[in-house]
Parts: structure tokens; sequence; C-alpha cells
DNA sequence: AAGAAAACAGCACGTTCGTGTTATTGTATT
DNA sequence: AATACAATAACACGAACGTGCTGTTTTCTT
């Protein structure tokens, strides 16, 4: 069992100060220890198995393997462990990179310690803490991409509405069921969606949907 | 310009008691006030336009048009104004929907009145406050798409094949002609197909191996 | 008030799909 | 040698789908 009155932590971070003041954070605050302070994702990786913390606080920019691969090493592996990355940029393109690699949450390193003491306690709840900032990165690349469909959007409501039902495997007669109208309805409906979208099958219609 | 030294902020919900002790809290709070209670998405879009606020507290479940369709209209209007989302749901197809609508905070009611009032500072500074629960399931949505599926895995080489030509959108005939095998062979294969993914259709196969 | 668009609904016909059943051949695994 | 599985193939039947055609009612725009 990993739940224990005392939070385990361990702390990868190349900078000597920061780690080190993390650790003194930690083994400070009632509830939590730090029982791993490493200075280079070689080292996190050799060591960190024989000695697993509830949660791993990981610098992103690290000298040799990078952040992001040693979460995905340490995530195929030690599949269960919770990993906060911390770092200094905000950039889209590191974030995402990080979450993709199976990193549990994302901080900015201005954050305040009480704020990281909380995340630690929010993570092993089975919530994702993120500063705000880097919650709109997010939040932003579901407002592009799913915006492509330029195509989708000529639908009127109503038709998007089926093709959504559509795009669950819904058949006509139980899409006709959910919005009370008949199955000939549905069809209709369909057929206008079908024009719309140059398509010639439900598979095609629901691939464009999906931005496929 | 929106930037006052008072915060203006309008709430969009059904439920008259959290619409009024939303509008108390705002108004009793330094630095915030409401100049707008409505408590339908059509009451909104009819009354917003002419009385802008800088924040919008939505509410996702709305008697007739939706909490999401109402961000969808606002937004297409007044791109520039922040919305935050409050739903007691947390659905991962809800947030999605209007996360994708523009919502830019998504937040769950059980919010205490302070977070609420921090969200509404976060969002006007450009972040996207939500709730760490609220984020795992949008970090989950990074994670899973790369992830495929151990169901597909148990598929063999040539069902795996077949499967990836039916999800471009081939007809049984068209996938054999691709393969040079026989239409009543494809059946065969989709047969088995469909017993190990469970599904029954096609679009169900499909979505399953697009990992939706 | 007139016209356009959207939503609704029905019928018909042919195609595609899902599934039950059966069978041959080749390739591993034991 | 025996068993198991993968790949191939065929036949049949009913369900689901795609499309051509027609029609009414409501809603929005002009």
């Amino acid at each position: 069992m990993t739940e224990q009155s005392t939070i385990t932590v361990s702390v990868v971070e190349d900078n000597d100060a920061l780690r080190e003041g993390w650790g003194v954070l930690l083994k400070g605050s009632p509830g939590f220890t730090c029982i791993g302070a490493y200075s280079s994702a070689e080292e996190a990786l050799e060591k960190i198995p024989s000695n697993i913390p509830d949660v791993i606080l990981m610098d992103i920019n690290l000298p040799g393997i990078s952040g992001v691969d040693c979460v995905k090493k340490l995530k195929k592996n030690l599949p269960a462990i919770s990993i906060i990355m911390i770092t200094v940029h905000e950039d889209s393109e590191q974030v995402f990179e990080a979450l993709k690699a199976g990193a549990n949450g994302y901080l900015v390193k201005r954050t305040p310690p009480a704020k990281i003491l909380e995340a630690i306690d929010d993570v092993l709840k089975g919530g994702s803490p993120m500063s705000s900032q880097i919650a709109r990165l997010v939040v932003q690349s579901f407002q592009n991409p799913p915006a492509i469909n330029d195509e989708t959007a000529a639908l009127t409501t109503r038709e998007q509405e089926i093709l959504a039902l559509l795009a669950k495997g819904f058949r006509y007669k139980e899409i006709g069921e959910s919005l009370f109208i008949s199955t000939e309805t549905v069809r209709g409906h369909l057929r206008h969606i079908y024009e719309k979208l140059s398509v010639r099958s439900r598979t095609e219609a629901v691939l464009k949907y999906l931005g496929k």
C-alpha cells in the first residue's frame, strides 16, 4: 500500500540549491518526507526502483536524459507512481510532451511551497494539479485542433447533434429514439450531412467528424 | 478596456438559490460586482450583448439551450469574454465539449467561494482555472490516444491490417481488393475482430481502434 | 408578405453489413 | 503425430444503411 500517514517524495533536479531546498521543505512539513534527491535522470532511473516514493517532483530540464524521457522510462516500470513536473518554461510543446509521457501534474517553478505540498496531496487523490497558465495551454490545444472542421461547421445544430450520436456508434433507430424523432427523419438528416461532408458512409462521416 | 478596479461578473444559472447566492458573494467581495444574473441561456444570450461583463459564470446544465451551446453563441459574438463553467458533473464528455466551445475555466459546484473569486481573477490574467479533478480528465485525454489499446493488441497481424483499412472507411469489397482476398474472407476476419473487441458494428470497431 | 432553410416524415429499392454454419490449407506448439 | 490457431473461402438470412422521390410544418430572413 502506498497509503501511509507520511507521504514519501523524491526529487529529481539538477540545480543543487533547488533540490536541497525542496528536500528541506518536505522534511520540515508534517505529513511529508523526502526519501531521495537526484541530480540527474540517469541517477533517478538507477536508484528510484529500489527506493520507490509516493510522488516524484521532476525538473523538466535536466542535463543528459531529459525529464520527459525520464518520465517515460519510470512510468513504464512503475506505472502507478505519481509524477509532478516542475519547470521554468511554459512552452506548450514541452508541456504536451510531458503529459503524453505520463506526468500527472505540471507546476511552474515559482509555485509557492504551500501550493507544492497541496499539489502533492492532490495528485495522490487522483487529481492533476497544474498551474492555471499551464492549464490554459492545455485548454487552447482543445480549442484549436478540434476546430479543424470547417466542413462540420456548415452543418445545422440538429445535424451536428445527429452526427455526434452517429460518431458514438448508435444506429439510426437508436438516434431517433434518443432525439424523439422517427428513423426516417434521422435518415433525412444523414442524407444532408453526407452531402455536406461529401462522404458516402457512416464511417467516413465519423472520421471527418473526429478530424481524422 | 476590460481592466478596471472592479471586476464585473454575470451569472447564468437556473437554480434560483445558487444564482442569487453568487450574486451576493460577488457584490459583497471587494473588487468584484455582479452586473447580471440570468436563469436561462436564452435570457443570457438576449441580455448579455447589451450589458457585457468581464467574466461569466455559467452553469453547464441549463434547461432549453445548454450551457455549452450558450458558450458557443456568446463566444462567436464576444470572443474576448472570459467564461468559467460551473458544474456538478465531472463527465469527461461535457468537459471537453465545453472547453471546445471556448470555455476558459471549469469548476465543480462545490468549489468554495474564495476559490471562485480566485478563479475569476485568474481567468482575467490569462489562466484557465480548473478543479484538479477536471484537469485530470483533460490530462488523461492526452495520455489515452498515444497509449493505444490493449484490446487491439490481441488481434493478429492480418486482423490489424484489415481493421486499419476498415478505419479508413473502405467497404469489405474494397478491403478484399486491396489485400487480394475475397470479400468472404474479409467478413471472416471482421467477425473475429468484432468478437475480440466486443463490438457489434464497424463504427464501434473504428472508434476502439482510434482509442475513442 | 414572400421566400428560403430547417426539421419533420414516409415509401421504395438496392447495397452493405453482421452473424450462424461449415470447410480447406498451412504453420506453430506440444 | 496431434492439437491449436491463423488465413482462406463459401452460403444464407435478416438487419442496417444509402439514396431517389415526395410531402408538411415551423422558423428565419428579407
